[in-house]
DNA sequence: TAACATACCTATGTATTCTAGGTATTATCA
DNA sequence: TGATAATACCTAGAATACATAGGTATGTTA
């Protein structure tokens, strides 16, 4: 596990990202993230939940209910304004690593 | 600039990289950065100060008075946990860019 | 002599994230 | 069959980090 103050303010980019491909509903998220990052990202439910509802209220995400084998599930998906979010802040985080490297290194 | 929620939990390391070197003063660790980044990180003199009380509470820095053209200036210098901490906060960085690189590439 | 730069500091507010719960359904296994 | 684990959603409150916005004092420069 890293450092978990090490990761604040990230996780919009995080789930952002995740999100690019397709649509995917929360719990899916968790594991997706998890898993991407050889279990060293673990993004609590409590964290992830009121994060994701604040980005549907931003517009960069949407959201609609789908069912599968008698579960409901709330999927979320970008909106246009989402990626291009997205993009600015990958735009950031490579301003961030350079300025990162020269401060640090 | 950059955005700012982007940077919480890295300013420990900005630090004490920045004191690896040599013993500074507050001040001049806030003009350090300022400068080594190309203006991109501006810390807070209210952000700095009490971080640099924090981390000589946690032994990772050590401070002395001295005194230059009537200027009484608080310097900050490296303790051995805070050079051993260095070390590991910069395998914490490492491990954290590989896994945003996992996460969000 | 006024304004700016240097140099230190703290109190308070805001934003982010974690902790620690809660509910309900389905799957597994003893 | 009954208990436990996994899936799937959620929120309230605490903890933490950082910025904002001040304050004080001295030296420098216009």
């Amino acid at each position: 596990m890293l450092n978990k103050e090490l990761l604040k303010g990230f996780s919009p980019i995080i789930i952002l990202s995740v999100l690019s491909d397709e649509a995917k509903y929360g719990y899916q998220i968790v594991k997706d993230i998890k898993k991407k990052s050889d279990k060293s990202l673990n993004i609590a439910e409590g964290t992830l939940y009121p994060l994701l509802h604040k980005l549907e209220k931003e517009k960069m995400l949407y959201s609609f209910w789908q069912e599968a084998g008698g579960r409901k599930r709330k999927y979320y998906a970008l909106s246009a304004k989402g990626k291009k979010a997205l993009k600015t802040q990958k735009n950031d985080w490579q301003l961030f690593l350079k300025t990162m490297h020269q401060v640090i290194d």
